[in-house]
DNA sequence: TTTTCATGTTTTATAGATAATTTGTGCGCA
DNA sequence: TGCGCACAAATTATCTATAAAACATGAAAA
C-alpha cells in the first residue's frame, strides 16, 4: 500500500491526530486550538503543527483568523445541510461513473460492509464501515478529486454524527444501502442514484437533539 | 472589505502569487517547486513557503510527495473532464439554492459581467469576467462552503484554458450565459441548471489542441 | 466613563540542525 | 568496454530553537 503523507512525516501524524478528534467531537466546535500546545503534546515543534492546521483548514475542519489563531469549525444545521447536498450532489456523479465499471465482486463487498454496519456496537464501528461502504461503490469511478472531495465532506458529516445528540444508539438495518444494491445489480443506474441522492439528504435532517 | 489570510500574511502572499503562476500555465505541469528557491525570490524564509504549498496542495494546483518534495499538478484531458463535471454537479446545485434568492439587480450585475467577457481583449480579462459572471448568480445561495470548492474548480478550469493550446484567441458571444440568464428571469429554474450544466462540460470537451 | 499605555500571550517568521533521498563515483565482474 | 552494485557526497525536505511582530488584557490617567 502506498503510504502517504499522513503517516510518513510529524505533520503528517498531527493533522491525523487532529482530525480525528475534531471528527470524534472531543474537541468541540470553537474550540481554540493553540500551536504550542499540541507542539508539546506531540513533542514536536510548533512548526509541523502549523502545517497540520494548514490541511485542516483546507479539509473544512478548522478555521483560520490570520494573526488570531484558529479554531475547530463550528457547524450549525445549516452547514450540515449544505454538507449533505454537496454529498448527494458529488457522489451520484461518482456512482454514475462508477457503475460500467462495477462488478459483482465489488458488489458483494459492499454488501459486506453493510452488514458489518448493520453488527457495529457503536457509532464509530456503523460510521466506519458506512464510509467503506460508501468508498467500495464510488471508487470504481477512477476519479480521484472527486473521491478526494467526497470524502472530506465525508468527515464532516461523521462531526455531526457523533456531535453527542445521539448518545443512545442502535445499529439500524440500512435498508437504504440494500436498495441501492438491488438497483445496481439489476442495471437501474437511475434508480440507485436517485436512492442514494435521498439517503445522503437523509443525513442533513436528522432531528437535531 | 473582510481582508482574507492571503494578504495579511507572508505566507498568504506566496500562495497567491504561486497560484497565479500555475494557473496561468507559468509553471508548467510537473515542474518541482523547491522551498529554497521560493524563500529566497520573495525574501523570506522556507517555512512560510511550505505554509503556502500545503494550500496550493489542498486547492489541487500542486501534488506533494513526503521527503521529495511538491510539483506542479499535472493535468490530462481525463483530469479536465473531471473538474468539469464536479463544477457541472456543483453550480448546478448552487444556482437551485440561490434562484429564490435571485433579484433582478443581481441579473443585472451578471449581465454586465457577461458583456465585459464579450468585449475582453485577452483570454485573462475574459476568464476573469467570466468568474465574476458565474460567481454573480451563484454567491446568493448562501452556502459558503460550496462557493469555495466551486473557486478551486473554477481556479483549476483556468488552468486548462490558459495552457496554451488557445494562443490565438477570440471573445466569444457568450449564448451560454445569456440563455442562463433569460430562463432565470422567466423564472424557469430547472432550464437554467440544465443550461449551466451543459456549459459548464462543455468546456471540458474542448479540442485539446 | 473613556482613553492610553504597559505587560503578557500567541501567532508568525528566521536561522540553523537533522534526516532522508538523490546523485555521483569507484570497484568488481561479465 | 560495458553493466551492475555498493558506498560516499551533495542536495533537499523536514524539524527545532529562537527572535520578532501582532494582539489581548488590564491598570493608570484624563
Amino acid at each position: 500500500m502506498k503510504k502517504s503523507s499522513t503517516d510518513t512525516t510529524v505533520a503528517g501524524r498531527i493533522t491525523r491526530a487532529l482530525a480525528e478528534r475534531i471528527i470524534s467531537g472531543e474537541f468541540e466546535p470553537g474550540m481554540k486550538l493553540r500551536q504550542d500546545h499540541f507542539a508539546e503534546e506531540f513533542g514536536a515543534s510548533h512548526v509541523p503543527v502549523r502545517e497540520a492546521f494548514r490541511r485542516l483548514e483546507a479539509q473544512g475542519l478548522a478555521v483560520s483568523e490570520p494573526r488570531r489563531g484558529v479554531r475547530v469549525a463550528s457547524f450549525d444545521i445549516a452547514e450540515v445541510r449544505e454538507v449533505a447536498e454537496m454529498r448527494a450532489s458529488l457522489e451520484v456523479l461518482a456512482l454514475r461513473n462508477a457503475a460500467p465499471n462495477l462488478t459483482p465482486d465489488i458488489l458483494d463487498l459492499a454488501e459486506a460492509h453493510n452488514r458489518e454496519g448493520e453488527n457495529a456496537a457503536d457509532v464509530q464501528a456503523w460510521e466506519q464501515a458506512n464510509k467503506a461502504f460508501h468508498r467500495v461503490i464510488l471508487e470504481p469511478c477512477g476519479m480521484p478529486r472527486l473521491l478526494a472531495t467526497i470524502d472530506d465532506l465525508h468527515a464532516a458529516s461523521a462531526r455531526f454524527l457523533f456531535s453527542g445528540f445521539r448518545m443512545e444508539w442502535e445499529a439500524p438495518t440500512d435498508q437504504d444501502h440494500r436498495a441501492i444494491l438491488a438497483a445496481l445489480r439489476s442495471n437501474q443506474i437511475d434508480v440507485a442514484a436517485a436512492t442514494l441522492a435521498r439517503h445522503v439528504k437523509w443525513i442533513g435532517k436528522n432531528p437535531a437533539r
